[in-house]
RNA sequence: GCGGGCGUGAUGAAAUUGGUAAACAUGCUGGCUUUAGGUGCCAGUGCUCGAAAGAGCUUGGGGGUUCGAGUCCCUCCGCCCGCACCA
């Protein structure tokens, strides 16, 4: 015997694979085209290329592939494309760091991915690659851009935004984690700059309405997403401020606590902050704090448990529904970005506001009755954020705070001093970098045009070369004079293009759909072949992206629905959120030195068991500690099936009569077929692959087991053969290139061209069962009885069992439970 | 604080509708093969008492429903993830 030798069979595999271009599928009109397949659109997120593939990437193809040729034996035309997301920091810091163009790196990067990706046997359709720093692709994402701005939803604003000082650029709200850069870790600062906005919260309200659109998305992300968005129901209400003749409108979610309303806070940043105090007393004072406010960072401004700081302004506004003048603060406790800028303070029922008016000595007032009889209606239960009857409020007092929610808003509606509103946490997305290494965003500036867009025909907008890569508070690419100094494509006359780059999630927001009509030079996709392939009927990637690319990639499905490119609103009809890979129980850094290298597994002890074990680890959803002696113990379990092809291969057998064969032969037969159907069943509940794979180590297991004994008889031998190939047939999705290498030898035909197998129901019901006895619940002994045998019959021989009756002497039987198949219980007294 | 997830042998984990807890794998122990080591094959391995037969106990703790609970209900504890001065 020759022995298990990895390397030999995946090189001959892989070669088939690439020569024969077996996983390339065509779309409707090409030649090649399987009109008569249903398609299944199979796909991992796309990699960001630096250095080497981790395991976390293994995992992902892993996962995905075995997705893939599962589908595939299963009659689906699958598409499994690949591609890189070749744009972004780590590159250009690179760069700025060694002088190495970010383009250099990063090709070698998608090299390296890409002979690895091969080398893991995935079954990528090789001839959809894209990269998205390419001009053939970036010019497209230019094109996006331009229709969202036609539609008015990419759009140019001053407002305060997110710098990260390290990477010098600014950041969008999802990458900014606890006031620091979700990338670099350095704390961010506030500062007023003049950004692209793509408006992401026109589609709030569908982002969340159409989860109902998905089929299986795991529910924690639907509920990150969720909250991110963060809609809240509530009212606008209008205060105004009689002296300077200023509206304040704020947004409560409390409108029955109005009456409790003792004073009125506005943001640091809010924009009528000077008018309101310039040429009073309370001037400096506010000025001042207005600018410790600016420099303190958003972590420290959000700390947990700080004490409420705030200045007067000596103005006051009038509460709309009793006419009661309220004093004027300024306090950071109240953000600008969220709701108007501006709140009523109700300290009598609300945390926040009662530590402010404890600290300035404002009057607290109860406006809801406690729960609690003791304290319904006297001071000590507040602040009180629960509901009860009203008090103090007026013509309202007595009724329950709902109703009273909404006869105020109405009344407030009639009087025009308000309306019901509903408001979100979500910010539109800012999408302009001062970095290089990202696609152009395609807009010029003309002194008498103003923002012009470049015409389509004049993408892509080419990323110009640099010499310095570092950004100087603006985008390197400022320094390409010649770049920068273009024409008015609207009047001719100079003009200066943009120099700010676009997000890199801009780029990974539409892949999915350029994979499908990945050379079209005539537009960014061809209507047909996106209706005909999209949604994604299998999405694959890590839970870190739950919020940013999942919901990104979402906003763009119904953008460009809207702009009528494209026929869904839902772009991943199902994903999987697989878990991490630790090492010694943390995840895996650089920094930390634990990091396992796929490479090295690869090369060891192939692919097929590097993928197997990562399947086999447990479910793929759960995050899952790496293992050397599992990874052996899977190696082990390859080089058994393995051997046992070699043995059997040579033998000659005899035809199976399935109906006729006794004995071990059909006991091995039945767990062949067992096989079959636990590891159908459990790939398609929620893709449990290690019971998958576990199903096929106990078919071997009893192929051993038996097989010595087998080999006397041709039939014997058949049997073995056949559990052999089946454990091959069945391992297949996660050991590709074993598998078609025993299928070939045992059949002569190839694997991934065969049906997956069904089980035979016949094989699969058996004669007799045991059942288990219990007395009063307890198990005390195990009968053998006909599969079909009565109940009576059932009852007489667990009763005569001896281990049974001893604990039936001198007691009543009260009660006797029959489940067929399963089990006999005699309750006794 | 709010939302979500999880808690089972020495370890990773199994357990379709409530019906044999611990499949499969790792580790460990023993046997066979081998000059030896490794590999390979076979067997054993939840805990306690016992020489054994056997008995009792066991799914984070406590309680409940049921003939029967890892699974359902209540309650408490611990760990992980997300959000968090969001009006």
């Amino acid at each position: 015997m020759s022995g298990y030798d990895p390397k030999a069979i995946e090189r001959k595999w892989q070669q088939v694979w690439a020569e024969e271009k077996t996983w390339e599928v065509a779309n409707p009109g090409q030649p090649g085209y399987e009109a008569a397949k249903p398609k299944s659109y199979v796909l991992e997120m796309l990699p960001y290329p630096s250095g080497e593939p981790h395991v976390g990437h293994l995992k992902t193809y892993a996962v995905g592939d075995a997705i893939a040729h599962f589908r595939r034996r299963h009659g689906f035309e699958v598409i499994h494309p690949m591609g890189y997301d070749s744009f972004g920091l780590p590159a250009e810091n690179n760069a700025i760091k060694t002088g190495e163009p970010p383009r250099a790196a990063t090709e070698r990067s998608i090299e390296s991915f890409r002979r690895q990706f091969r080398e893991w046997g995935i079954s990528i359709d090789w001839s959809r690659e894209l990269a998205t720093h390419t001009p053939e692709y970036y010019r497209w994402t230019q094109w996006i851009f331009l229709r969202l701005f036609e539609h008015g939803l990419a759009y140019r604003t001053e407002a305060p935004v997110q710098w990260c000082p390290k990477d010098a650029t600014v950041l969008a709200n999802e990458q900014v984690v606890d006031g620091r850069c979700e990338r670099c870790g350095t704390e961010v600062v506030q500062r007023k700059l003049k950004q692209w906005f793509f408006k992401i919260t026109d589609y709030a309200e569908r982002l969340l309405a159409d989860f109902d659109r998905l089929e299986t998305w795991p529910e924690h992300v639907i509920t990150m997403q969720r909250n991110w968005i963060g809609r809240s129901e509530g009212a606008e209400v209008v205060f105004r401020c009689e002296e300077v003749g200023v509206d304040f409108p704020v947004f409560t979610t409390r409108p029955d606590t109005l009456f409790g309303a003792t004073f009125f806070v506005l943001a640091p940043e809010y924009p009528a902050l000077d008018r309101l105090v310039a040429g009073t007393p309370a001037e400096d004072a506010v000025r001042e704090y207005v600018a410790k406010a600016a420099r303190e960072s958003a972590e420290d401004r959000g700390a947990e448990g700080r004490e409420k700081t705030g200045v007067s302004l000596g103005r006051s506004v009038v509460n709309p529904v009793n006419g009661e003048e309220i004093p004027m603060f300024v306090a950071d406790y109240v953000l600008m970005e969220y709701g108007t800028g501006a709140i009523m303070a109700v300290p009598g029922h609300d945390e926040r506001d009662y530590a402010f008016a404890k600290s300035f000595n404002l009057p607290i007032r109860r406006v809801i009755e406690g729960s609690d009889p003791e304290t319904a209606r006297d001071d000590e239960g507040l602040p009180y954020p629960g509901d009860g009857p009203m008090t103090g409020s007026g013509r309202f007092d007595g009724k329950g705070n709902r109703d009273a929610y909404e006869e105020i808003v109405a009344w407030l509606a009639e009087e025009g001093r308000g309306k019901t509103s509903v408001n979100y946490r979500l910010r539109d997305w800012l999408v302009s970098r001062q970095r290089y290494w990202g696609a152009p965003i395609p807009v010029v500036y003309c002194e008498q045009c103003g923002i012009v867009p470049v015409p389509d025909d004049q993408l892509p907008v080419e990323l110009p070369e640099v010499d310095d890569y570092a950004p100087q508070g603006k985008s390197p690419l400022a320094a390409a004079e010649e770049w920068v100094a273009t024409e008015c494509p609207r009047c001719g006359k100079p003009a200066r293009r943009e120099t700010d780059t676009m997000d890199t999630f801009v780029d990974s927001s539409w892949y999915f759909i350029r994979y499908l009509d990945p050379r079209n030079e005539g537009a960014p996709w061809d209507r047909d072949a996106a209706d005909h392939w999209l949604p994604v009927d299998q999405y694959i990637g890590g839970v870190e992206h739950a919020i940013l690319h999942l919901m990104y990639a979402r906003f763009f499905a119904k953008a460009l629905a809207d702009v009528g490119v494209l026929g869904v609103q839902e772009p991943f009809a199902n994903l999987f959120a697989q878990g991490m890979i630790t090492r010694d129980g943390a995840k895996m850094s650089k920094s930390r030195g634990n990091t396992v290298s796929p490479a090295e597994y690869v090369e060891r002890y192939g692919a097929d068991t590097a993928r197997t074990y990562i399947c086999f680890m447990g479910p793929p959803e759960r995050d899952a500690d790496w293992a050397d002696e599992g990874v052996e113990g899977v190696n082990r379990f390859l080089s058994r099936l393995w051997r046992l092809c070699e043995e059997v291969e040579p033998m000659s057998a005899a035809e199976l009569d399935p109906a006729a064969v006794r004995g071990d032969a059909r006991t091995l037969l039945a767990k062949a077929h067992w096989a079959i159907d636990k590891a159908s069943r459990d790939f398609q509940r929620g893709f449990q692959f290690n019971t998958v794979i576990a199903a096929v180590m106990e078919l071997v297991n009893d192929a051993y087991r038996l097989k010595d004994g087998l080999y006397a008889e041709a039939e014997g031998v058949a049997a073995v053969r056949f559990a052999t190939a089946t454990a091959a047939s069945l391992i297949f999705p996660f050991a590709p290139h074993l598998g078609a290498e025993i299928w070939e030898r045992l059949n002569g035909t190839r694997l991934w061209e065969q049906a997956w197998p069904e089980a035979d129901a016949e094989l699969l019901s058996t004669d007799s069962v045991t059942l288990v006895v219990q007395v009063n619940g307890k198990l005390r002994d195990r009968i053998e009885a006909a599969a079909d045998a009565p109940r009576e019959e059932l009852l007489r021989l667990a009763r005569e069992s001896e281990k049974v009756t001893r604990f039936l002497d001198g007691k009543e039987v009260v009660k006797e439970v029959v489940v067929p198949g399963k089990l006999v219980n005699l309750v006794v007294r």
